[in-house]
DNA sequence: GACTCCATACCGACCGGTCGGTATGATACG
DNA sequence: CGTATCATACCGACCGGTCGGTATGGAGTC
């Protein structure tokens, strides 16, 4: 535990553990008592460092899921001159590496699982995971503006809807895969996905 | 309520009941005690029905997912000749109608959402929703073969691919427009699908 | 240095409420 | 009568959340 998770401190703690918990079994289903028990505190600990459950929750977001996902998925690509290179660079790592990506093959995308359960339900989850899905499709689509200037990508194509599109389908195909359990799904629709990739060069 | 359900039975009236709860809610989250007092019924004519909250989850996907799935995403495209335009007809009759097809635009696709919420957790409504996705990608893949003999579809591509990806990018982008609540990124997106479904014509 | 004061961090028993599930009985129908 | 179809009453487990209390340590005062 240490030796992981060197110099933690409470808060980090809860804030990891809580990120497993949910990511496991979702948020509604996650269990405080539960949390407690894998951190090896208190439920006074944890009310101490959270005003309750959805305050948690929106602090995972925002301290665990957001950061992770901007060094992911943000930063590699900006002041990329060839996107669709750096895309595909990106998504066969995700999907030879899924743990490193933050992406397991059997529970998925954490924004994903969140989004699907809390954006109905809660609007200041929905609020918070639409900023980050926003920020992923700006990241796309400054990375294709880019590449059209740099003569890499199709200038006859829409950035902003390519980049809606491919998240979409990014997602779709993590939850997909999730489903089917099954690694041969994801190199299909993988495979396809990297086609479509390959037609919107320049 | 009887006269949009006219002579439901006992078990129908749970079974759609059912179906809006875990729809709205979630299966873990939804409240077999809502779904009594929804009905008018009580706790001992649901037990009657059905042996526990699992049994019923797993009726609501046998009898009443499937079917609706079936009817709306397999039978209009069996026999089709010209794939292509009949699934770009699918799809713009899901965006203009999005309730009729199944799939609020708030609320998302009701196989979607039981599958990234329990198939992790619970291995009888995986494999179940694995069959209706199967069927899907099957349906799909017999359009695109169709298209190829027929010569409305290029020949270079793969139809199970394809296939795969095109069922991963709708749920993708069902869900992610699910969580923006806002019909310009379903715009934008579904025009991305539109075209990449424009460049597989032969 | 010694003592007061007080905020922070954390503990653990306990709360009301809801959960899924069960046992038993009434009613109606063949 | 027997069986199917419900209603009523109730159970123990677990839920998120609260509350009184304690240990620690830094700041201020003399």
């Amino acid at each position: 535990m240490k030796a992981t998770h060197p110099a933690e401190t409470t808060r980090q703690r809860i804030l990891r553990t809580a990120f497993e918990e949910f990511y496991r079994y979702g948020f509604q289903a996650g269990s405080l008592n539960r949390i407690v028990e894998e951190t090896g505190l208190t439920k006074g600990a944890l009310f101490h460092h959270f005003a309750g459950k959805q305050e948690l929750g929106y602090a995972v977001v925002d301290e665990v899921i957001w950061p992770r996902f901007q060094s992911i998925w943000v930063e590699p690509l900006e002041q990329s001159a060839d996107p669709i290179k750096d895309l595909q660079r990106l998504l066969r790592r995700m999907a030879d590496d899924g743990p490193g990506f933050g992406v397991s093959l059997t529970h998925g995308c954490p924004l994903n699982n969140l989004a699907q359960e809390m954006s109905p339900l809660d609007e200041g989850f929905r609020r918070r995971l639409e900023g980050i899905y926003a920020a992923w499709r700006l990241a796309f689509k400054n990375a294709l503006a880019n590449g059209i200037k740099a003569g890499t990508v199709r200038k006859d194509i829409s950035p902003a809807k390519v980049a809606a599109f491919l998240v979409a389908a990014i997602e779709g195909i993590i939850g997909t895969v999730k489903n089917a359990q099954d690694p041969r799904l994801l190199r299909e629709a993988g495979d396809a996905l990297l086609d479509y990739l390959e037609r919107l060069r320049a």
